[in-house]
DNA sequence: TTGAAAGTTGAACCAGGTTTCAACTTTTGA
DNA sequence: TCAAAAGTTGAAACCTGGTTCAACTTTCAA
C-alpha cells in the first residue's frame, strides 16, 4: 500500500524547502510543536514588524503566539535567531511573489513593469516586510546582503535573456540590475509603504517608460 | 572697538546655519562648551557608525570625546536627541558633496552623473553615512523621511529644469526622481560601500546611459 | 496501558546600559 | 579681584528585557 515513493530530497534546482527554520538541534518533532514554531514565527512577524527590532522583546512575541515565555527557547537560541529565520522566509516570500506576477513569455521592460507591478502590489500588502529587510541591515548583516545580492542576480539573469532574446540593448547588466533593482525599492517605499495616493499602473508605467527609452531626447544618433 | 555688525540672522534662503544642534535648552554658551559639543557629535558619528544605534553606548560616545558621562547630558536629553542632531548634519553634509560636484551650467543626463559621481566618492569616503541614515528608519523615521524627500525633491527639481530646457522628454518627474534616487542608493551600496572593486566613472557611464537612452533597442517609433 | 520523550510554563536570575546628582573646577564679566 | 554662571565629573540608582531552569502536562509508540 505505498503511497508515496521516494520524491523527496530530489534536488529541485531553486526550489527552496519553505518549512520554517528553527535553531539547529531544536526541530520540533510532533504536530503540535510544529504548529507552536509557525505561531511564533508568525507573532515574530508582527511583532517585529510594528515595533522594529530593538523595541520588539521575546515576551512580546510569545504573548501574542499566546504561549509561555519559555517555550520560545525550545525552538530557537535568542532574538537573533528567530529574526534570522524570519528574514529568509520573507526574502523568499517577496521573490515568489514577483515571479508569481509575470505572464509566461514575457519578455524585455514589459517583463520587468509585470515584476515590478507585482511587487508592488505586495509592499502594499505586507508594508512589514521594508521595516524587517531594512532592519536586517543591523540585526542580521548577512541575511540583509543575501537577499538583495539574490535579488539583482534573479534581475540580471532576466536582463541577460532579454538582450539574447534581441530586445534589449546589450550592456553591463551587473549595474544595470543594481539600478533595477533600487528604482524598485525606492518607488515601493514611496508609492507602497509611505503612501497609495497613487495607482500601481500609474507608477508602474513611468517606471516602464524610463526603463525601455531613458530621459533623453529620442535621436539616440545625435 | 566693532568688529563684527549685526550680519547674524539674515535669512540666507536655504543655507542652513551649519552650527551643531544640541538638545533645545542645552545650547553651550562658553567656547569651551562649543568644543565639548562638537568633540561629542564627532565621537558619536563614529560610535553609530562603527556599532549601530542599539549596539552603541552614550558611554561609548564620551570615551571616544574624553569627557565624563555626566557632561553628555549638559547637552543633550537622550541618546536618541544627538543620533538625531547627527543624522541632520550628514543629511547636509550628503547633499552638499552631490551639489559640489556639479559643473556650472552642467543639465541634463549630463548633470545626474556628475551628481551621482560625487555621491559615489562620497560615499566611498564616508560609509557610515549609510549606516547612520539607514537606521535613522528606526531609530528617527522623522528625519529618515526627511532625508529621503528632501533629495527626492532636489532630483524633481533639476528635471524638471532640464525638460524646460528642452534637454529632457517631458514625464512624471516626481516619480521619476524617486527612480532616480533609489537607483544612485543602490550603486552606492553596492559599488561603494560594499566593494570598490570598479572605477567609479564606469558605474556612473553606465548608470547615465541606462538614464539617457533606457534598455530598450532605441527605435523609438516602434 | 504506561513510561519515556516532547513540549509547556513563568518566576527569578542577571547583565548591561541609560540617566541622575551633588560635589567640584573653570570661565566670565563687572 | 571675586562671586555667580557654566561646565565637568563618575559613582550609583534604576530599568528593562533576554535567558535559564526545574516542575509540570501532553503526546506517542510499544
Amino acid at each position: 500500500m505505498h503511497r508515496q515513493i521516494a520524491y523527496e530530497r530530489v534536488p529541485m534546482a531553486t526550489v527552496n524547502d519553505s518549512s520554517p527554520q528553527a535553531s539547529p538541534g531544536k526541530v520540533p518533532r510532533t504536530e503540535r510543536g510544529r504548529e507552536t514554531l509557525r505561531r511564533l514565527l508568525d507573532a515574530a512577524a508582527k511583532e517585529f514588524g510594528e515595533r522594529g527590532f530593538h523595541e520588539a522583546s521575546v515576551s512580546g512575541i510569545t504573548r501574542r503566539a499566546g504561549t509561555a515565555l519559555g517555550s520560545f527557547y525550545t525552538y530557537f537560541d535568542s532574538k537573533e535567531a528567530i529574526f534570522s529565520a524570519l528574514v529568509r522566509d520573507m526574502s523568499q516570500t517577496v521573490a515568489r511573489a514577483a515571479a508569481a506576477g509575470l505572464s509566461p513569455g514575457s519578455m524585455g521592460t514589459t517583463r520587468e513593469r509585470e515584476a515590478f507591478t507585482a511587487f508592488l502590489a505586495f509592499a502594499r500588502e505586507h508594508k512589514e516586510i521594508y521595516r524587517i529587510v531594512d532592519e536586517a541591515e543591523f540585526a542580521d548583516p548577512a541575511s540583509y546582503r543575501g537577499h538583495y545580492e539574490g535579488t539583482a542576480r534573479r534581475i540580471e539573469a532576466r536582463l541577460d535573456e532579454s538582450v539574447a532574446a534581441g530586445l534589449m540593448s546589450p550592456g553591463d547588466n551587473e549595474v544595470r540590475a543594481w539600478a533595477v533593482m533600487g528604482m524598485n525599492v525606492f518607488l515601493g517605499l514611496r508609492y507602497g509603504v509611505w503612501s497609495e495616493d497613487r495607482p500601481i499602473d500609474e507608477i508602474a508605467a513611468t517606471a516602464e517608460a524610463l526603463l525601455r527609452d531613458g530621459l533623453g531626447l529620442g535621436s539616440r544618433d545625435a
